[in-house]
DNA sequence: GTTGAAACTGAACGATCGTTCAGGTATTAA
DNA sequence: TTAATACCTGAACGATCGTTCAGTTTCAAC
């Protein structure tokens, strides 16, 4: 299959320009950048790219990277199953983390978690919270919550008598806020960084 | 401030028009945009933007958008710190995900994780891991590693007898290739998404 | 009210843009 | 060798690009 090769080269070029400048090349960079001596040749890897879904067309036919292109990770299959190292040729569509965990992106937020009242959740101190605000939080959802004056992170429930909140650590007990609650958003995504 | 607050506005117009296109508009485009009758006029937040850096200059004038605003996560504090409404007038500096953890975009990869032997380091079953290949592993790292034919995550060690391998689970047992063992790679990060 | 500075307008410039197309070159199958 | 086909070239087009600048408007400070 000669024609993936050649276009994944392309990919990794037009991937490479967009590391570098953080915008997708002219027609005619893209000419340089693929070795033609004219602009007019880009034009089949051009459409190819948008069928694929790596390039979109902007307003006066002015070439923009999708996410699948600029995504950063690509995604391979279980822990279980492994690396098969996919046949390094191939076009890898590749994920944004930020797409991928961030849905309302002007309403969401990073906490660093503090104290290990979640930790059987697997949260542990340290770790970050993708927190999305003025959401409405379901039961078993994790909140950040303010009550009595103080922020925790908690399980959020709610029964016939009102709303509790529970923690995820038996040392920790069950919280019926007496006063009033401050929900400050749910909890998304967990994210641990090593080192 | 009616400096700030206006160029603010600018900068969400600007994320606006980035979310949309994904593109930096043109100077025209911008001056309708922000409302201007003339793209002279643009000239001057931009100057401030690119100071402030939020955009950056490409080749022939272009302007490109920096990770600084095209990132999608706005930066708090802590969990007991909480949600103190930073403002909202405020220039927010964003991060990107992506940038923030993936060094090595062509060598990794996002792996499903399968079984509960890493539990105790609050890697459950379900979550994912970001897995960069082509490193050598230090004492402690968590590595995905082939041994005798069967791909597992655990603790990475070398003593004087050797490597062995942990898992974070009593459940399991400590493991000393006897055969050959391939490393896939080294856990940097832990992401688990909820819903 | 006057003044001064900043913000904005509108027009102009050469350069580059995206697009098209006729023609040339290379590659492949018969 | 020939024919067919895909690929690439080079030139041309109007449109839009980034940039500059003289002139106007706006607005706050005195």
């Amino acid at each position: 299959m000669p024609r993936q090769i050649d276009l994944k080269k392309k990919l990794d070029q037009l991937r490479a320009f967009h590391r570098s400048e953080r915008r997708a090349p002219s027609y005619s960079e893209m000419a340089e950048l693929f070795g033609y001596s004219s602009k007019a040749a880009v034009y089949a890897p051009v459409r190819k790219l948008i069928d694929l879904g790596y390039l979109k067309r902007s307003a006066g036919g002015r070439i923009a990277f999708t996410q699948k292109a600029t995504g950063k990770i690509a995604i391979l299959g279980t822990v279980q199953a492994g690396f098969q190292s996919p046949a390094e040729e191939e076009l890898l569509d590749t994920i944004s983390l930020d797409e991928f965990l961030v849905r309302r992106p002007e309403s969401t937020f990073l906490l660093t978690v503090s104290g290990d009242s979640m930790i059987d959740a697997g949260i542990h101190p340290g770790d970050l919270v993708l927190v999305e605000k003025n959401g409405a939080p379901k039961n078993q959802d994790i909140i950040i919550a303010q009550v009595d004056g103080e922020w925790t992170m908690k399980y959020f429930f709610r029964d016939k008598s009102g709303v509790y909140l529970d923690p995820a650590n038996p040392a920790y007990s069950r919280i019926r806020p007496r006063g009033s609650m401050v929900v400050g958003g749910i909890v998304r995504a967990v994210i641990r960084k090593y080192q």
